[in-house]
DNA sequence: ATACGTAACTTAATCGTTTACTTAAAGTTA
DNA sequence: TAACTTTAAGTAAACGATTAAGTTACGTAT
């Protein structure tokens, strides 16, 4: 590697003028300044990024921290989508992405963010209530949240409460009233927003169910979601629609329908959450939530950049990303009212 | 931040003192090891990487290259569950995992990993030819490749071969001798070897088939494997049996096959390949090759680390791993001979 | 002619570690 | 007891950058 101490040698100059005109300082001529950048890129130079921050404390690094509770980790459709977008708007701006290492105990997620000196970091999926978690969040580095709100760092959250809504009140529409929800991991913030607008969504309309209609799922969970499709359709009185936690899960309860010898949406409909990948091409095409995996992941990236760059003038803000309706052949009206 | 100068100061020795028996050097005495590594740990230290990495050149970080034809980045479900198993290895061993940034091009793959020091790096699914990639695989950083044999590196690739192999062997057995192959990329080395071995195992069986039953198609893309499926059901001979890129793809062909009235595996068989999350519960069940995602993530960052730890000793290496045929209800006797 | 301001540098310290080299004390040998 | 080894430290330079503070030369106001 080529570094500032070549350069200066070959240009005539001292090192901290290579520094300075490379960084464009104002007390370095506009002619040394050319003739410097000029040559080292001649040289094919390239700043040390272990010795900028060593110095600067400035690693232009974000920390990723991510675990799920299926342990899907990278291939966790939501998520990895998020994460995809995210990296790109960072990258954009010439930060790069490393990941918070959870493999190995010896040390906390804050101490490894410290070790690696990250600018930033962004926390998503994981459970927000563990300890480690609790501790990055309050602490000083700038921090991003996916899909929790935290009174000491920034967040970008999915629209789940309309989300829900949304969807709910298509099924109304179409004449449901017997809803059903096999909803994901109740430990989830996620989770609790979204069935607090299943509830207040039925209230709205006078729709009351019994308890039995709301099964504790996991995400992600297709046998799961199977075996409480089959509950639920052994009820004496079995809902007309059911909901599922999520486009995946909702595989294992169309085929768990289809094996009673049922029909979507004749004798039964159902209804996703996230309008991702494959459930876009499943047949029949579903009923979902699509949430806007691109923009909740480059919010968040512009968010923690800004707060990175900004931290006087930027505000701890809690966004929200709005996610569309997405009305499918899976939900037709309700057979007939027993 | 705790530094090796607080911890000296607080011990009455010098830095060296610390730095040497942290690292566990045998000019120390076991009294003083001990007592320095009691209190470092009681002060809450743990060591700057950017400074070791300025010294020692070692970062204990790799970089991973990945950029896919069809830009699905981090939510190509082959990729992300082979990374997830990298990761997982990588980090146990205390390396973190870094992504090259691809969304910046002011620099070249290899400046990058210079300029962060990366200790080593995994490229996949990347086009292999492009100079960047070329570049870096030929450059002296311990480099492994997914899916790709290079004769400057190491590689870790899915038993192509055998996979489609074993698929097209499966099908004779089930009595096709009119087999069509819609691929993937054609100029991606995974195709080149899934192609030879498709053509190879229909010759061992003297088995012949018209040029227009192979078709160019790409990954994962629904909408084109949908097309090629239309224009194969409509060739005078029709195929008796579809194979597809993915299993992704294959629910492109599935869709179009339902919509032009015929049954799966009645009227035609199909098979896919990954054997990947929701592959594994369409209905009915597909039969594919399902690659092993973790040994292939697990075994290319064992061997990575290995070359960067003994570099002398580690031989460059063509790693090949074993999947398994998942037969599934979507290939059956073809139903007559024309 | 003196004093001062300014432009355009250089010097040197610093970030936190690592490590080759040096030193001092204690132990061993003849 | 002199000479040499061994043990257990310390000293100081180095990694590659940044930056506060210092220096020089020149122009300009008084």
């Amino acid at each position: 590697m080529v570094s500032m101490k070549e350069i200066a040698e070959r240009c005539g100059v001292s090192v901290a003028t290579v520094s300075k005109a490379l960084n464009n300082h104002n007390d370095i001529s506009t002619a040394t300044k050319e003739r410097i950048s000029q040559i080292a890129s001649e040289m094919g130079y390239y700043p040390n990024v272990a010795a900028r921050t060593l110095k600067t404390n400035r690693s232009y690094n974000i920390g990723v921290l991510f675990s799920d509770a299926a342990h899907s980790g990278l291939t966790h459709d939501y998520f990895s989508a998020v994460l995809e977008s995210f990296k790109n708007e960072a990258e954009s701006h010439g930060y790069d992405i490393t990941f918070i290492n959870t493999n190995d105990n010896t040390m906390s997620y804050l101490e490894r963010c410290r070790q690696r000196s990250f600018d930033g970091v962004v926390i998503a999926c994981i459970d927000f209530t563990k300890p480690g978690a609790i501790e990055l969040m309050n602490a000083d580095i700038p921090t991003v949240t996916i899909d929790y709100n935290s009174n000491f760092c920034s967040s970008v959250t999915s629209d789940n409460q309309t989300g829900i809504s949304s969807l709910v009140e298509y099924v109304i529409q179409q004449g449901h009233k017997r809803i059903a929800y096999i909803h994901g991991d109740s430990a989830s913030a996620v989770t609790k927003t979204r069935l607090a607008g299943f509830y207040r969504t039925l209230a709205d309309h006078n729709i009351t169910i019994p308890n039995e209609y709301v099964c504790a799922s996991r995400y992600l969970d297709v046998p799961l979601a199977r075996h409480f499709t089959e509950v639920l359709l052994k009820l004496k009185v079995p809902p007309t629609c059911i909901l599922y936690p999520d486009d995946t899960a909702l595989i294992g309860g169309a085929n768990c329908i289809r094996d009673m010898g049922l029909r979507i949406p004749d004798d039964i409909s159902i209804a996703g959450f996230d309008g991702l990948k494959v459930s876009r091409y499943l047949d029949p095409k579903i009923a979902t939530f699509r949430q806007n995996t691109t923009q909740i992941g480059s919010r968040a990236a512009m968010q923690l950049i800004n707060q990175i760059e900004n931290p006087k003038t930027t505000l701890i803000e809690r966004i929200v990303i709005n996610g569309n309706l997405v009305t499918g052949e899976s939900v037709a009206a309700p057979k007939k009212i027993r």
